[in-house]
DNA sequence: GGGCTAATTGAAAATCATTCTCATTTGATA
DNA sequence: TATCAAATGAGAATGATTTTCAATTAGCCC
């Protein structure tokens, strides 16, 4: 059975997962969906609650599955906050990093990369060889700051 | 009863603590003096082993909470790892960010924030107000790449 | 369109991580 | 040294994540 709520992210992934040889399930569109409508950033609970409002019966290990499956995939970005949790947002793949509202957990993007024009000078004399970097920014977005 | 395992960082613990009213227990120094001596992050699990080593019967619970308490008086920094798990570092307070190998876990510091030169110019024209952010670099240091 | 097959799923159990509770112990202060 | 709030240990409780396996399904070939 499958849904009709394609839209340019849906497409977007099931190219993905057919270049992968992956299959493109109701749940796996799904969870693309939610992500891509919801704006935010959202925990596996509140994802797997609006997977199954869409399709009913859906497992949490699928959900989990699937996460970790987009993730590897560039589909979806993993976020930590300071508290420990961790929200999911989609990202089409770019590089991209993200500010966080600490309040609302509305996720914004920044393209330009603080890290890519960083001169890794002192480092790269210690050996160290740098292979990828998690930068993320934490704040207040406009909404929240005129509501408090 | 109080080892005597004393050195800099535990002496700079015991300051931080007094100046908050908490107690400086041989618990929340073993737990510096494990991170400080391991130069590498640990995991919950390691620390704990660690302390139980040098002072018997701990409480998982006990380095939980030392842990959080460290992390809020800066004393220590959690590290996001890629596939989720946390480390935790010794860090004496400075603005400094990290660098871990993913292959033996062991942190380098680096001083310079590569973010804090960044100009955020077209992010508060979003309205978001920047009051934190994470930063970690993920690599491979000298001696394991050696050894690969 | 129907059948085939490997990939995927759901449900529940298992595992692992974290927090809570509360009786007992201990560090700091006088 | 006695006092007392703060901190601890042990284990239970909770929460998050992974595993297992039988049942289902997408993609493919005809």
């Amino acid at each position: 059975m499958m849904k009709d709520f394609e839209c340019t992210q849906e497409s977007y992934a099931r190219e993905v997962l057919r270049e992968k040889g992956l299959k493109s399930t109701a749940q796996r569109l799904a969870v693309v969906h939610v992500l891509h409508t919801s704006g935010k950033s959202l925990s596996i609970g509140e994802i797997h609650d609006r997977v199954k409002d869409m399709l009913g019966a859906t497992g949490l290990a699928t959900i989990y599955r699937t996460l970790e499956m987009f993730e590897d995939l560039g589909i979806v970005k993993r976020l930590h906050f300071p508290d420990g949790r961790h929200g999911y947002a989609f990202s089409q793949g770019e590089h991209v990093h993200h500010m966080v509202c600490v309040d609302c957990r509305e996720v914004f993007d920044f393209p330009e990369c603080p890290v890519e024009s960083f001169d890794y000078a002192s480092i790269e004399k210690q050996g160290f060889r740098v292979k990828d970097h998690f930068v993320q920014l934490f704040g207040q977005c406009v909404k929240c700051a005129e509501a408090a």
